[in-house]
DNA sequence: TATGAATGAGTCTTCATTCAT
DNA sequence: GATGAATGAAGACTCATTCAT
């Protein structure tokens, strides 16, 4: 929804303002970010923000919507990698993996979405965020019915609890590597592109330890 | 950490004053809940608040502890009821089912907590909130090391990874009935006491498909 | 002007608040001195002030007229101890002596005074000082008055520039003593009773010396 | 360390802001100078103000300076003006005499000034202050200094008790000027430009005179 | 198209003063 | 006579937004 001007923008422009801008929203919610700060940064007119976006909601809206929109695209491609259709338990494994992989590798996205799941709906922000929070619930939703159709998921148990279950599982990954690895996320933003305290091998043990879990659950088998 | 003002207050007058913190705190994070409009909703003065308390953070510092401290009782309580030391599995149902259910019975409770959860670290709220930070997680954990060592969970997956999922799933039914139950939680914060739209039955049965998700995957046995 | 109430109060009790009053005044400007600072060490009531005094202002007033009061008695007594009418010079030197001496005891006071001082005339708190600035110069110029008549001081130059320059003589004294000592009397208060950096010889000497140059001149003589 | 908005602004707007500002500023010492009344005398909005200064200090430190820089600017004009170097006595006059003049005629200035030495050290605009404080008497002190080595000042009085002295005298000509021909420098503030009640031959007078009593004394010759 | 000064509602906070108990 | 909760005006400061240039 950003204006015409923004789109007419020099790509070198309009990236380096969004950059600038997903940098002050990715460290504070939509209240405390502040606009000022942002042209400040960039040594820009302040007016000129309002020659791109209709307010601060509008660009707040469109950082979100572009950060869905280079995630999506993301998942996409990693996903097209693993050729053919393998397992759910296959799929669902290199969802998260990939999931966990771009918010890892892409703090200002991420933490900009975590930021925006927490306005609280009513609010202007809020409005805003609450069609995106529904996506990854439905996506994960037909996932689930398609594990159900081909016998591999448990039919026993209503869907939509299962597909929360995922998700949250999903999320869970996070902040298990953050503990784990004694790092955080937030505090690596000011930071020069530091490395993650952790290789890849790592993230897909945490993650196919989890998706193991899921499957055959927390008991202790034979008992 | 109030001032003795407050506390010396009738507690009817002192009631009311919470009450309509609760409700501002916890429709708005730290930043935007306005001390202005709580004041205008009880029709008292501005410098009554900070005969109260020192000043907003320590207002907010003190409903943080509130409802942590009162939380923390109904957990108890309920957890008495249940006399000798069950099983794992029956404890951590109990746990999840206590807990959900005073958050949908106190909504304005579980939303301040919610939103502090959100605050970001370093922000002056931040710092109030970190503390109580990890405090479920550490509980848990232990819960994960007892059932362990008592041979009801299986020991090959790192237990942390089994915490942060424990943890993950019992934040997630919450979302689940309000799903299910086609709700708001945040919306009934307006309402005089509306009645939730399920009965104890029915958060029960949620809570028993989770735990026994949790506990057998969510494979569909005998493949 | 303090109420009955104030008076009629313990003699102990009165004296202590006095001392907090003065203690606050000391240190911040009419504006800037807080009622509720002083209640706050006294560990009394707000509304007691009230009935002590009718409000801030006459609170100050009270403690600007005993602060005079009090200097004056000082200087009276001191006065005293010189027998005999001596010269003008003698008269004049012993009374800067005394009041320097006084406000370096007793910087609650002076500090108190040199405030007064500083407050804008026109304002509340300046309209109380005005009518106390007067009383030295007049108390000079009367001196000098008499100190032409007995054919001491020359009587070529108006007798009221005569006052001025030996009134802001006297005043200099004590700046004097703390560029040369490299104390401050400011930062004194706040330390229990810390001794001067000099004894009385010193500052009867600086005082002699101020005397002599105000007699004969700063000019070399011979030239 | 006005901000860049501030010097941009035209000169007429940025002239009338100031004389707001030094109009509050030489009547209400720093904390009582109240902001929302420069703007509410203007009729701009009070945001403005933050436009063009980081805050209320930083506007005051820029009035500070700016009324220092042009008593100095105007001191140096009227040194140049007196050709040869002549003897002490001779700069001194010359000195005293151009300091009130530009007091006398510039009353938002000078009252500034003397607001700003008030400050009590350690507050916030005492700091600011500080730095200027010492500045006078330094100068003083050196221009003792040489007028010891030239052999026109005594030495065998302390050079710093010399100084302070000297300084103090200069202090005193405007109050004497206001008491001989009774008006308030204060007062005259408020009208619009009056003019002053004596002509310049008369403040001539009044510092040749002073000079003359700081030459050779105040003692009646020939006793 | 870009600028950046102007706006003014809104923020938290302080403080002297009042008055019912 | 003492208390201390209540008051509300006033303070400095922030910020998204507008609009003339």
């Amino acid at each position: 929804m950003p204006k015409e001007t923004f789109l007419n923008l020099a790509e070198a422009k309009r990236e380096s303002f969004l950059e600038a801008a997903f940098h002050e929203f990715a460290r504070n919610e939509y209240r405390a970010a502040s606009v000022s700060r942002i042209v400040a940064k960039l040594g820009i007119a302040k007016g000129s923000v309002y020659q791109y976006f209709a307010d601060k909601k509008d660009l707040y809206a469109y950082l979100l919507e572009l950060a869905a929109t280079r995630k999506q695209a993301w998942m996409v491609k990693k996903q097209g990698a693993s050729s053919a259709t393998p397992s759910f338990f296959a799929r669902h494994r290199n969802l998260i993996l990939a999931s966990v992989d771009f918010d890892l590798r892409n703090p200002n996205y991420s933490l900009l979405m975590v930021n925006a799941m927490k306005e609280s709906p009513g609010t202007e922000a809020g409005l805003v965020v609450s069609s995106i929070g529904h996506l990854t619930l439905d996506f994960l939703r037909a996932l689930v019915q398609e594990g159900r159709s081909t016998g591999e998921l448990r039919d026993d148990i209503d869907e939509l609890l299962v597909a929360q279950l995922v998700n949250a599982a999903s999320l869970s990954v996070g902040s298990y590597m953050e503990a784990k690895y004694g790092f955080s996320i937030v505090e690596r933003l000011g930071k020069a592109e530091a490395s993650l305290p952790f290789g890849d091998k790592d993230l897909e043990k945490a993650v196919d330890e989890l998706v193991e879990l899921l499957q055959h659950g927390i008991r202790k088998p034979g008992r």
